[in-house]
RNA sequence: GCCCCCAUCGUCUAGAGGCCUAGGACACCUCCCUUUCACGGAGGCGACAGGGGUUCGAAUCCCCUUGGGGGUACCA
């Protein structure tokens, strides 16, 4: 069993690829099959190796590995043309001199009339005198494969079960070689070359979305002329736009790398992709890893329907997920972030405790950036902590808690017992001086745990600073 | 236009004729926890697109309508 993602690298890795090479993944591991790779460059004008590295990058960060060097398929283009050449010469494809003007002129009259569009078939009956009258012009050719209109091609889908196609539906011959000088054979086009590599790469299963179905149909024909066993197909649903659409670069972050980037996780990336258009089965819950996922994973329970993508599911998911981090493995994610602010933890103990009190509410790694700031810089006084500082008591109260304040190390109790004496030599009530402290240390009203905040903020001294300039 | 596909809460979905007064998750609302916010816990709101059949019985099967999507390249 094997089964392969082809991506082209005329982008960063979308989404939707993604979501495609996770159900591969997932479906090899399950049955016990290769996944492979290929890259399918041979669109050389927007073909980018920047592009083939973002890829391998973002599917290895995923977790989804591959079990042999990717194939490159512009590198296997002369298997490309022999498969063309056999065509040629067994009279399932011919040479089509039709002008790029003749075939506008024919598409423009077809639409006129309100008909599909789809190539006449003009040229696949030439005469040699015609052929040959075409060649005295110095015309190119493109070459076509013969579809014929009354062939019925059927599969089995794995998600779709049995499929129905109709030759006459498929727009005519098609294209299967670009335009060149008609002595040769040019550039091989995507459908040919799709089906001469899944079947020298011995594919077995192909895997991908829904918006190849006619694509399907077409190779269908190509296998059988060519003579190459014809692998099991699975039509995956699309991952859509909020406005349920097919999503596309477009719809602004559709690329691995811009999750990774906005502070998601891999794990919550991929538990999510898996959850678009896959159900686990009853009791397995929605949170799993892929390697669980690749326990009991299989098309029967895909989704026929196009899915949504969901933002505040994928924010939930990976906020359960940076919940469940220990300290230290949140930690190593939260210190490059904050690097890249400049911020140097003072001891490990200190920023793990610091990764420990902002954990649990993480929704991304980006979060802690803003979160962990009042650690690191002193922060401004909002308007809101201005007008605590100014109640009743609240001055008297910190400054009483000033003078209490060691030099030396701070423990919780001792906090602790520092805040009643603080309390009761200022006459207020405790609620008074929280909520004060909090807005001396952390100039708003709102933030994590106080004490542990307060612990933190002592041994540099920042605490004591802070109250001092509240006073 | 033509071809194909799809259709359960706002969203992702469970459901393969009686187990459904339709289950779960996210979101939303309420309460609890917490002298803050978040986390966490407990509740709540909320759907079978419509119409015909078939059947003792339909979310589940069939047909039509409606709606949505994909495809219709000398891109992949």
């Amino acid at each position: 069993m094997r089964v392969r993602l082809a991506p082209s690298p005329t982008g960063t890795l979308h989404i939707g690829t993604a979501r495609t090479a996770v159900f591969n993944w997932l479906f090899a591991r399950r049955q016990g099959g290769q996944f492979l790779l290929r890259i399918e460059d041979t669109d050389r004008a927007r073909s980018k190796p920047e592009y083939t590295a973002n890829i391998l990058e973002g599917l290895q960060w995923l977790g989804l590995t591959w079990d042999a060097e990717p194939v490159i398929q512009s590198e296997r283009i002369a298997e490309h043309r022999s498969a063309i050449q056999q065509l040629l010469n067994s009279g399932k494809a011919y040479r089509c001199y039709a002008s790029e003007a003749e075939l506008t002129e024919m598409r423009d009259r077809q639409a006129a009339e309100n008909r599909a569009p789809r190539y006449d078939n003009r040229h696949r009956d030439l005469s040699p005198e015609q052929e040959q009258a075409y060649l005295a012009e110095g015309r190119e050719a493109t070459i076509r494969f013969r579809i014929d209109d009354d062939a019925s091609i059927t599969w089995t889908d794995l998600v779709r079960g049995e499929m129905r196609w109709s030759g006459a539906d498929l727009g005519g011959d098609m294209v299967i070689a670009r335009r060149a000088p008609a002595d040769q054979i040019g550039d091989p086009l995507y459908n040919l070359v799709v089906v001469v590599d899944d079947a020298a790469m011995a594919i077995s299963h192909v895997i991908r979305g829904e918006d190849h179905i006619a694509n399907t149909a077409k190779q269908l024909l190509l296998y059988e002329a060519l003579g190459a066993p014809v692998p099991v197909f699975a039509h995956t649903p699309l991952i859509l736009n909020k406005e349920g659409k097919k999503l596309s670069k477009r719809d602004g972050v559709t690329s691995v790398s811009d999750f990774r980037a906005q502070g998601y996780t891999a794990e919550a990336l991929a538990n999510y992709m898996t959850l678009l258009g896959w159900s686990p089965p009853e009791g397995m819950g929605e949170r799993f890893s892929l390697a669980e996922a690749a326990e009991v994973f299989g098309f029967d329970r895909v989704n026929k329907a196009g899915a949504r993508f969901d933002w505040d599911k994928l924010n939930w998911l990976n906020s359960q997920v940076l919940h469940e981090r220990s300290p230290d493995q949140l930690l190593a994610d939260l210190q490059p972030l904050w690097s890249t602010q400049g911020w140097q933890p003072a001891t490990a103990i200190w920023a793990q405790e610091l990764a420990a009190l902002l954990g649990p509410s993480l929704t991304t790694l980006q979060d802690a950036i803003e979160q962990a700031r009042p650690f690191f810089e002193r922060p401004a006084l909002t308007e809101a902590a201005e007008q605590q500082l100014a109640t009743e008591g609240a001055r008297p109260a910190l400054a009483a808690l000033l003078e209490r304040l060691p030099e030396g190390s701070l423990t919780a109790e001792g906090a602790q017992s520092l805040l009643g004496e603080a309390v009761a030599a200022a006459g207020v009530k405790k609620g008074v001086l929280m909520k004060s402290l909090r807005a001396a240390l952390l100039g708003s009203l709102q933030g994590p745990d106080l004490l542990t905040t307060w612990l933190l903020l002592h041994p540099s001294g920042e605490a004591r600073a802070r109250i001092a300039r509240s006073l």
